[in-house]
DNA sequence: TCATGTTGTTCCGTTCCACGGAACAAACAT
DNA sequence: ATGTTTGTTCCGTGGAACGGAACAACATGA
């Protein structure tokens, strides 16, 4: 089981999840458990194929894995056919609005949108973070089958705030909630002054996303913001049965 | 110079673009010329990795890629502050609306946003076309300097449909035009029944994107359209500046 | 200016695993 | 039933990946 040159290729490139941030040849070697010179080779090799850019001696991922991720079509066929809701969405609640998928027991971000207010949020496109902490995640499980709560509650639920919610008892009263009312929601317990409210979006029997509206928790009013959610959600419905 | 196995991992990847379509293992040993073992032993391998995905014969780009090139910081940045620019401008003119950077010879698209209404276009989101053809391409040209416009015109003008400019010396008149409005025209030279108009984003004295709005040729109206896409290109450009 | 630690790079003999032709199996077409 | 294409396994061989060691290019401090 000694590992392939693209075993370590791999194991570099994923040094850069979740941070991006740039990296130096000594930290990718300690980083990554590899040589020096290992490092040094397969990085010149990357260069070369665009996956990894280099300025002085500041590594990056290259241009090239943009390309390609852009073209993964279980992401791209999903986000292009959500976004004409999710702009509605936002037009309708001029708040942060995000496109989600499951992947094992995370959330995947696979769309978010916003005007020119920050709004600091540990979600970005691409990046991942625990069911439990998430509206999106939270719909997304509360749809998916008792079988899969069974197996997330297995494992001590993580935790992002001191609101996330890791009392089993808890989580299951709360997805019981959300099964009855199609409503998702969570407050503070993925970062601190925000709460969110999301909608499952379904195709075929089947949850094959959720989407939701991430707000400033002094100015976070569900009732306003639950039929925009919902409408968006239905829509989303309606369009991926049709395009699938 | 015989490839190595990174590199033929990475002629297998590479066969994805643009199409990013599904592959079956005879294709991909036709289009990439490697033998039919060498493509099923690097697919099972990358399939491992998440670079690729399998579903009976079919092989599609995997899932981790998206993750990856979500966080290429080149791109991610540059998309991040624009975003809300894009909003403001799409809500502006209800029209689809791009992001673009230069890469070589090509205008790679960041970011396209759009509502309900589908408009064929060949633009996408990590896909490049040639700078000459777009809107968006012929705003980055304009303003890049003349060495580069001088290197474009070495070599024949590529061509996406009848209304594409080949002449050299009307892309040159095209293009001081472009650098005393401010602004660029294209009228179905990407894609027939539609027209586009774009505007630099500048940073530091260099180009360093431009934004645009594509509307079907009917409806297309300059006039209205100048104002929304200067004012959230300067207000990018002053953004960009901020952040870097 | 020299001493000292750190980081980046080159070298090269050994090892081991990637390679792909050939043979086989499975799925389809006729 | 018969040919044809596609997917998979096998395995002997060659060559390329490997990484310790030595070196070079910096940075830091006295």
């Amino acid at each position: 089981m000694t590992a392939s040159m693209l075993d370590k290729a791999a194991i570099i490139l994923d040094c850069f999840i979740p941070s991006g941030g740039p990296y130096r040849l000594s930290e990718l070697s300690e980083r990554t458990g590899l040589p020096k010179p290992t490092v040094h080779r397969l990085a010149a090799d990357l260069i070369r194929l665009g996956w990894l850019e280099r300025t002085g001696p500041q590594y990056r991922l290259g241009a090239k894995l943009f390309e390609l991720g852009s073209l993964v079509p279980r992401r791209r066929d999903l986000r292009e056919t959500a976004l004409p809701f999710l702009q509605d969405l936002f037009e309708a609640t001029r708040e942060t609005v995000h496109l989600g998928v499951r992947e094992g027991m995370d959330v995947v971000y696979l769309e978010r949108i916003h005007g020119h207010e920050a709004l600091r949020l540990p979600s970005r496109i691409g990046g991942s973070l625990p069911l439990s902490c998430t509206a999106v995640g939270k719909a997304l499980l509360a749809f998916s089958g008792a079988e899969l709560t069974d197996e997330l509650l297995s494992r001590p639920l993580p935790r992002l705030t001191p609101h996330s919610i890791t009392d089993p008892a808890r989580l299951r009263m709360t997805l019981e909630k959300i099964q009855v009312s199609g409503l998702a929601y969570e407050e503070q317990e993925a970062a601190l002054g925000v709460s969110c409210i999301a909608a499952p979006v379904f195709a075929g029997g089947t949850t094959v996303a959720a989407l939701s509206v991430a707000v400033p928790r002094e100015r976070f009013s569900p009732a306003q913001l639950a039929p925009a959610v919902r409408t968006a959600a239905l829509g989303l419905s309606r369009a991926v049965r049709g395009s699938s």
